[in-house]
RNA sequence: GCCCUCAUGGUCAAGCGGUUAAGACGUCGCCCUCUCACGGCGGAAUCUAGGGUUCGAUUCCCUAUGGGGGUACCA
């Protein structure tokens, strides 16, 4: 039997990185068994739609290179796959589930179930119109008496089922609640939209958070009562913002496209929330999706919830950006050399081979770049390197030897001007250290730099690496 | 309250009756070094508690504690 399985959001607003994980699974899960991976938009709650939410779930899943078989835009013959374009179809099963003695119709008012409540608040219906006769339910309902489906669930028995992931769970079926089924406005609660799509959509494999855990064996009663062949489960731990809250819509930092925004490789957060709750049998970190396809194995997803640390995943991208050619990470890292530079004429491909090792994500690239469009007075304190014995005094000498000697060479580039400020240290009686720190310094006005001297000055060009040597060195004169 | 479930360093985690309890991130120290990175080397840091079972429990069972989820005409 081919494998189907789906990944069901809904339009409520961005993915974060929970949900994402979840439909990364069942991505892979289908990807490694040769089978369906289908998306199933679930917009039943109409209060929580938010506009636009829906491209936005089609464009996460296109820069995260997670693919779909079946879908809204990609019809599988299971269609439609939105779930308000399904709404005849709840409504006709209901009834077929009353017929076949696992619903019924209930007209108990919302005051009635009110007072049902106990001491905790906590409300579970006592079954009032459970055994309501034929005759009485026709009647009420040609008189046009508000009405709802409940689950009829079987009385006296427990409900068990063998989740992939956390084993047996079973549940008795007096803690199971004849819950609604069909809403009095003739609109499916989620419990049943689900049982039934996932059926007519031949899902063999449902994939979901541990939220539903409990919930079932529940599922599975109606299942039962259909007739129907019960699906397999795999329930995912719960990804965690810390140790108590999970990870929410609201923690806005968890937004998968923030990430990219800021300067995340998608590959490497995708790569990174599969490592939340699975690890490979290997227990390797660094993985492509085809690698992850090839090792995922439901043994290695864990049972308890895991805390998402972007620490690590800063490292893993930073990772990614160190393993790239020079060519493609350029490529990525050019908006935001653009960024940093504007229409200053530096040499970017030279930025980019210093940001390349220096940089976990992208957006840390025009802040390190700074020194090349900011310049000016600066600490002369930051001239003093006791180890090398340089204070401002020796940094005068060095930062003019510098300029001396590099005025009048010809080629601009590493090898001639190490050459260069080398020969200048060596008749001078200076260190090589002691020139290239203070030469350094003085043409960044910084005392970090993302490279050393003559990096910088291949960085920054001829003449303004000239104009700032001479700029730095009457500052130091005068101070 | 009741039901389901989870529990290894700060974090992700391996482990599946006998181990010096892997590895990674982070952290600390050292080396490299003109600063920062990169790279290399090394250190500190973990089995929630109490009972069993067993020759022997991190591992199996029970209980407690703590966390998460459910208990809706939300999903």
């Amino acid at each position: 039997m081919t494998v189907r399985t789906r990944f069901a959001p809904s339009p409520t607003g961005f993915m974060h990185i929970g949900n994402l994980r979840t439909g990364l699974y069942a991505y892979l899960f289908a990807r490694q068994n040769k089978g369906c991976f289908i998306l199933r938009i679930e917009d039943t709650d109409q209060e929580r739609k938010v506009e636009g939410a829906v491209d936005m779930v089609y464009r996460t899943l296109e820069t995260a290179g997670i693919s779909y078989d079946e879908g809204p835009d990609k019809d599988g013959g299971y269609g439609p796959y939105v779930q308000t374009e399904r709404m005849g179809l709840y409504k006709q099963y209901a009834q077929r589930l009353v017929e076949l003695g696992g619903a019924y119709y209930c007209f108990c008012d919302k005051e009635r179930l009110e007072s049902l409540k106990d001491e905790n608040g906590v409300h579970t219906y006592d079954k009032h119109c459970r055994d309501l006769s034929k005759e009485e339910v026709a009647r009420r309902l040609a008189a046009g008496e508000p009405y709802v489906i409940r689950q009829k669930v079987p009385e006296g028995v427990t409900s068990e089922y063998d989740d992939l992931v956390f084993g047996r769970i079973s549940v008795d079926s007096a803690d199971i609640e004849d819950g609604v089924l069909l809403k009095s406005d003739g609109l499916p609660t989620y419990n049943f939209a689900n049982v039934v799509d996932d059926h007519l959509m031949g899902i063999t494999h449902v994939i979901r958070g541990t939220e539903y855990l409990s919930s079932t064996p529940k599922y599975n009663l109606i299942y039962d009562a259909f007739g129907w062949e019960r699906p397999q489960y795999m329930h995912l731990p719960p990804i965690m913002k810390d140790a108590t809250r999970k990870l929410s819509k609201r923690f806005g930092d968890a937004n998968f496209e923030d990430f990219i925004a800021k300067g995340y490789l998608p590959q490497a957060v995708v790569n990174y929330i599969a490592l939340l709750g699975w690890c490979p049998k290997d227990n390797r970190e660094k993985m492509t999706m085809d690698e992850m396809i090839e090792a995922f194995d439901i043994s290695g997803i864990s049972h308890s919830s895991s805390i998402f640390d972007e620490n690590k995943m800063r490292w893993l991208n930073g990772e990614y950006l160190k393993a790239m050619s020079a060519e493609e990470f350029y490529e990525v890292a050019l908006p935001w050399i653009e960024k940093a530079i504007g229409d200053n004429g530096f040499d970017k491909k030279e930025l980019a081979s210093l940001m390349q090792t220096r940089v976990d994500i992208l957006s840390e690239i025009p802040q390190k770049l700074a020194f090349l469009c900011d310049f000016g007075e600066h600490d002369v304190n930051m001239y003093t390197h006791q180890k090398m014995k340089v204070d401002k005094d020796v940094a005068v000498s060095a930062v003019r030897i510098a300029r001396d000697c590099l005025a009048s060479l010809g080629e601009w580039d590493e090898e001639h001007i190490k050459e260069c400020v080398k020969q200048g240290a060596e008749n001078s009686g200076l260190k090589g250290g002691q020139v290239m720190f203070s030469m350094r310094v003085a043409l960044t006005g910084a005392a970090v730099t993302p490279g050393g001297a003559i990096e910088m000055a291949v960085a920054l060009g001829k003449s303004e690496s000239l104009r700032r040597l001479a700029f730095s060195e009457q500052m130091l004169l005068k101070a």
